[in-house]
RNA sequence: CGGGGCGUGGCGCAGCUCGGUAGCGCGCCUGCUUUGGGAGCAGGAGGUCCCCGGUUCGAAUCCGGGCGCCCCGACCA
């Protein structure tokens, strides 16, 4: 059976467990100080299953993901997120350049009418846009726009620099940041600026582009679970729902904890819309002029946000190990000066053993924080394995190896001669990224309703919590869609790749005695 | 833009009904004792109580006007 198929019977609606945030491995976070009090609450974070959205926020914040700057709608990208947003921008710029790709950019500020040019394009984007009116203290001749993404630049430029079909394929990506005004926002989520890479190509056909758009969204299906360990559905958007200027969108969804979908990255088959405004044509071999045919495809710092609502618990972040800008941390414990010289000694050797290793890896030797706070400290950062060195350890030559997050039974921390805690680290950390992954896959399928035939059968599973992804046929006409949309608050996700659709295909649209022309997922979304 | 809530040391809040010394928890600094799951004690720093105006002998508190932020709905990676 295909992965991504829930129910043997294709019929059955599976309904899901009643503890959606319920995993193995997560601790109370109450705990009790040496005087008997419980903690004060303000240590503590939102349990998840209490207030989700408050959850994310805080452990935001106090993971020190990022925090919010003067400007609203913007923020700034602290350096534990930043590192986790560097390890992904690696990853991905490895796959972009395994594929042929080569990065440039293009500059933030774009002349107004170019992004008037194309007229979707326009309709699409202009309620979003920043301008720039005024500048050298006059005012502007022509306004310029702060890039929301830069099909209109690029394409222009491709045009000047393309005359044969020799010049063709070009295959080009940006990081970079870009500006949508929103109405609101969230920390990584949606802000007003953020960080992405839009990848831009031209080719000489419509099937070299349309096999390129699927490459890209491939490449991003298995970034995000290979190293986000956050498994997605991959799939068709919409008319409604594609990209403004675009013949096509294909999309990753992931499927947040809460049972709301994540658009984790977009894939957009341009066809000639673009070329045929910025006269990106080519000479072709037999001679004639011929428009270009153009992709483009992006994922963003939203991502940063996916990875925590799909690995995150009530004790904070948890980062897979391929993204942890540290893999493991090392808490030294002590009593006396002597103590504290030989742990110390001791952590920092491991540290460079390790290291050595190829693993990240650094040591907590902070003197003004007891050995309890480092651990709740680097747990709410996500860190997936921890090591505690004490004077015990050392006269046993062993160390005590804690893993982020463990499996149901398993546990939490393990007490193991120090060589073979060495050897093994590297092995750890690969099971961990995997059972993450896992678990994420293992969720979303508890979550995926199958063979709904109603409009409100849809809507009582979305009103359950914590709600979920629901396939079912539907007609193609936009304005099924839309009706659903107005009454249940859920959208299309997307018109499901093959190995994600149910084993029957539905026969009926939802939306009434209508045959279904395609399978769809519906769930609500950020 | 509609509905709701809130602006008081860095953070979270109390005080406002009924005007009169600005307070609590966390955090921060110093010292000593601590350190195997969010340390204890002692001392200390830190405030235009969002802004403007009014009432009053006196305003964080009452009145008027502004501004800002957050949450919930209509747009979006």
């Amino acid at each position: 059976m295909a992965k991504g198929r829930a129910g043997t019977e294709p019929d059955d609606i599976r309904r899901p467990q009643p503890h959606p945030f319920a995993t193995a491995g997560d601790h109370d976070p109450t705990t009790f100080n040496r005087s008997g009090q419980t903690m004060a609450d303000d240590k503590k974070l939102t349990p998840r299953d209490t207030d989700f959205s408050a959850w994310y926020n805080e452990v935001v914040l106090r993971a020190e993901l990022a925090d919010h700057s003067p400007v609203r709608g913007s923020m700034v990208i602290r350096p534990w997120g930043y590192g986790i947003w560097e390890r992904m921008q690696r990853a991905l710029d490895d796959m972009f350049k395994a594929t042929g790709h080569e990065n440039a950019y293009f500059p933030l500020l774009i002349p107004m009418s170019f992004i008037e040019r194309e007229k979707e394009h326009v309709e699409g984007f202009k309620p979003e846009l920043a301008v720039v009116t005024h500048a050298g203290g006059k005012e502007l001749e022509e306004p310029l726009v702060v890039r929301p993404t830069s099909e209109t630049v690029i394409y222009s430029m491709f045009a000047k620099w393309v005359q044969s079909y020799r010049d063709l394929p070009i295959l080009m990506n940006q990081w970079a940041n870009v500006m949508r005004w929103e109405m609101r926002t969230r920390l990584f989520l949606r802000t007003s600026e953020f960080l992405w890479q839009e990848g831009h190509t031209a080719h000489t056909t419509e099937r070299e582009a349309e096999e390129e758009t699927r490459r890209m969204l491939e490449v991003y299906r298995q970034f995000m679970e290979e190293w986000i360990a956050m498994p997605v559905v991959t799939g068709l958007k919409s008319e409604s729902e594609k990209f403004a200027g675009a013949l096509r969108t294909y999309t990753c969804e992931a499927m947040m904890q809460d049972g709301k979908a994540l658009q984790a990255g977009t894939s957009h088959n341009l066809g000639q819309n673009f070329s045929k405004q910025f006269d990106l044509t080519y000479q072709s071999e037999a001679g004639t002029e011929e428009f270009a045919w153009n992709t483009s495809w992006g994922v963003s710092t939203r991502l940063v946000g996916g990875l925590v609502m799909t690995h995150g618990d009530d004790a904070g972040v948890v980062v897979p190990p391929r993204l942890a800008p540290t893999q493991v941390v090392i808490v030294p414990i002590f009593r006396k000066e002597e103590e504290r010289v030989a742990v110390v000694e001791k952590a920092h050797q491991i540290r460079s053993r390790l290291h050595d290793a190829g693993v990240r890896v650094r040591v907590d030797d902070r003197e003004h924080l007891n050995p309890g706070a480092k651990f709740w400290e680097w747990e709410r950062k996500g860190v997936p394995f921890r090591i505690e060195i004490g004077p015990r350890d050392l006269a046993k030559g062993q160390v005590v190896v804690a893993r982020r997050v463990t499996a149901e039974g398993e546990d939490r921390k393990a007490f193991l001669p120090e060589e073979e805690a060495l050897a093994n680290l590297p092995g750890l950390l690969d099971s961990f990224q995997d059972f993450l992954l896992e678990r994420a896959r293992a969720a979303r399928e508890a979550r995926t309703f199958r063979g709904v035939e109603s409009i409100d059968e849809l809507k009582e599973i979305l009103e359950t919590t914590p709600g979920g992804f629901v396939h079912s046929g539907w007609c193609g006409d936009p304005e099924v869609e839309e009706r659903i949309q107005t009454e249940t608050k859920a959208t299309l996700r997307c018109i499901p790749d093959p190995e994600f659709r149910s084993e029957t295909p539905p026969d009926r649209c939802i939306g009434g005695d209508a045959p279904s022309s395609a399978e769809v997922i519906w769930a609500r979304a950020y």
